[in-house]
DNA sequence: ATAAAACTTGGAGTAAACTCCAAGTCAAGC
DNA sequence: GCTTGACTTGGAGTTTACTCCAAGTTTTAT
């Protein structure tokens, strides 16, 4: 799979690829006549890092976990105890979206309910 | 209440709490001697935007709709239109954030449950 | 009244994550 | 054999959201 597949397949530019590998977020691509070729491994990790990246993992983090994965079996508490963290955060962010959600909602009900937004106390 | 008091109670800088100001995320506060003093309404305000600042919704998109606010009920329709769209792409990315946890939580299983996290397909 | 502490402003600087660009290479079609 | 188009690189530029700073003013304590 050239670049451009890979960008098309999953949204991602290719300028932003190239990106990912220099930063360490990607293992280096294997190349043909000088032109990355994508395979079924690379494949796999971008699908994971995609994944990661939309629900706002660092990209520091995701660079540090494949370089601690390529150092092999005697980082496993480290690694396990950074996704554990990365989990955490992921699940804090999760609660600060459901409060927010539930915010508007009731803003929006107030606005269908009544016209005039200005119940006591709710000034927004 | 003191530009310092807001700050710690609500753990935002001074510094951004004046750069909210600036960029019209609350309305201006009235001064004493040139010094912001915080009522309750503001207070109210703040609390909000933080709620909505920390599921990520753009300062862009706060700051509109207190503008909107401001011009009065005319702007009733487009506010509910922000609100929904807004509260669409939070839910949205609560989609995201729990496929991302449920994957972290799947490969912290594997590396519970087996060292060697070289199982078939799961090369991250 | 005067030194120290707290506050003000406008603007510059920073960090993260891209995104764009110029200049060069390389294989393929005519 | 030359042009076209896709690809490459390194580095510069952009956006968002702060965060810091210098220089000045005001308030408070002695």
């Amino acid at each position: 799979m050239t670049i451009k597949e890979v960008s098309e397949k999953y949204s991602i530019a290719e300028d932003t690829l190239r990106y990912y590998e220099k930063v360490g977020l990607i293992r280096p691509v294997t190349r043909k006549n000088g032109i990355r070729q994508y395979g079924e491994a690379e494949i796999a990790n971008i699908e994971f890092v995609k994944c990661m990246r939309s629900a706002g993992l660092p990209i520091k983090i995701l660079a540090q976990y494949l370089k601690l994965l390529d150092e092999g079996e005697s980082t496993k508490e480290e690694r396990l105890k950074l996704l554990k963290d990365q989990r955490n955060n992921l699940a804090q962010k999760a609660d600060e979206l459901k409060k927010a959600i539930d915010r508007l909602d009731y803003k929006i009900n107030l606005l269908y309910e009544n016209g005039n937004n200005k119940l006591k106390g709710d000034t927004r």
